[in-house]
DNA sequence: CGGTAGACCGTCCACTCTGGACGGTCAAGT
DNA sequence: ACTTGACCGTCCAGAGTGGACGGTCTACCG
């Protein structure tokens, strides 16, 4: 079985909450992981099985109502995540943004500035008030993830100011 | 037909290259909108022929040797590209960033730092060597594009070199 | 002048991901 | 008892991915 970024994003989740449904994992994504690295929910259920199914993760299932599926982490599967820490990160990053390439094919920048200003200034405020809250108590990786998109949204609100102002 | 930001950047290439085939599409993306937006090649052969179905391109092939495809921009093609561009962005932009989400899951940065630090000197260089070349002859959009591209890289530079540095 | 290496170019396919529709379960409050 | 809204799981068509494969053309070599 072939590994992916979202199956290691999985093994982590599942890892660091020492139990976890595929809920569980979407409520644990949408606020940490899922900023650095889009997973779909319906992966959250696919992933898992699979997962299971090559003996990285133990799977248990209600037999009634909702059927609910909990998964734990196995040796197997803490030692390939561990791998995978250790491996150098494979392929280059990508950044993809609706409103770089609008402006790339000739959009007027006066025009869409104002709405990419807007949007950045409330992600930014969230990745604040998030390091605010919980800044002191997180571990070392989701917090310098955190730093990361904080400088981040710093360049993009710089630069979409300037061609807000310009011209 | 549901046109989507491939759609767009294939409409986008073939109108500033006035005609086109689709291997002169990869290498018009390569290196530049495919910085900003990865497009697989497969896309630039069967999405066109889709486009020219709808309208928004014409088609011609040779009938011989390679059988090439050359499209051309409709005024369909035009309207729809000009809608777009003149239409707020949809959907946030997004960053993945393999390197990152090691990090986050608790690699060691010390170990990861030099790598990353590289990868960025070398993209960045690559920017300004684009810049210093054509910068001046650049049509606004690919140049406040490219911009965008060498802010960013200088962001992450400093932050590579910041966790290359402690610790 | 035939041959061939290497660039040039197009097609295909299995697989994964995406986005959203749809539908069911449960707790709390009328 | 009934509704409302949060909670939760599954499915599917379409889009994207990555790479294999194979054919065409040019330039140069023997």
């Amino acid at each position: 079985m072939r590994l992916t970024p979202v199956s290691y994003i999985i093994l982590g989740l599942v890892r660091h909450l020492g139990e976890a449904t595929p809920y569980a994992l979407k409520a644990a994504a949408a606020e940490s992981v899922g900023n650095l690295w889009t997973v779909q929910h319906a992966q959250l259920y696919t992933e898992p099985e699979k997962l299971a199914a090559a003996g990285m993760l133990t799977e248990e299932r209600e037999d009634a109502g909702r059927r609910r599926r909990t998964y734990r982490i196995t040796d197997a599967g803490r030692e390939a995540l561990d791998a995978w820490l250790h491996a150098p990160p494979e392929g280059t990053g990508e950044t993809r943004d609706p409103g770089l390439l609008k402006l790339f094919f000739g959009a007027d920048p006066a025009q869409l500035a104002p709405a990419e200003v807007e949007r950045h200034e409330r992600k930014l405020a969230q990745y604040e008030a998030t390091m605010a809250a919980f800044g002191a108590t997180m571990p070392q990786g989701p917090r310098l993830a955190l730093e990361a998109g904080i400088v981040h949204q710093h360049t993009w609100l710089a630069y979409w100011r300037a061609l807000a102002g310009a011209r």
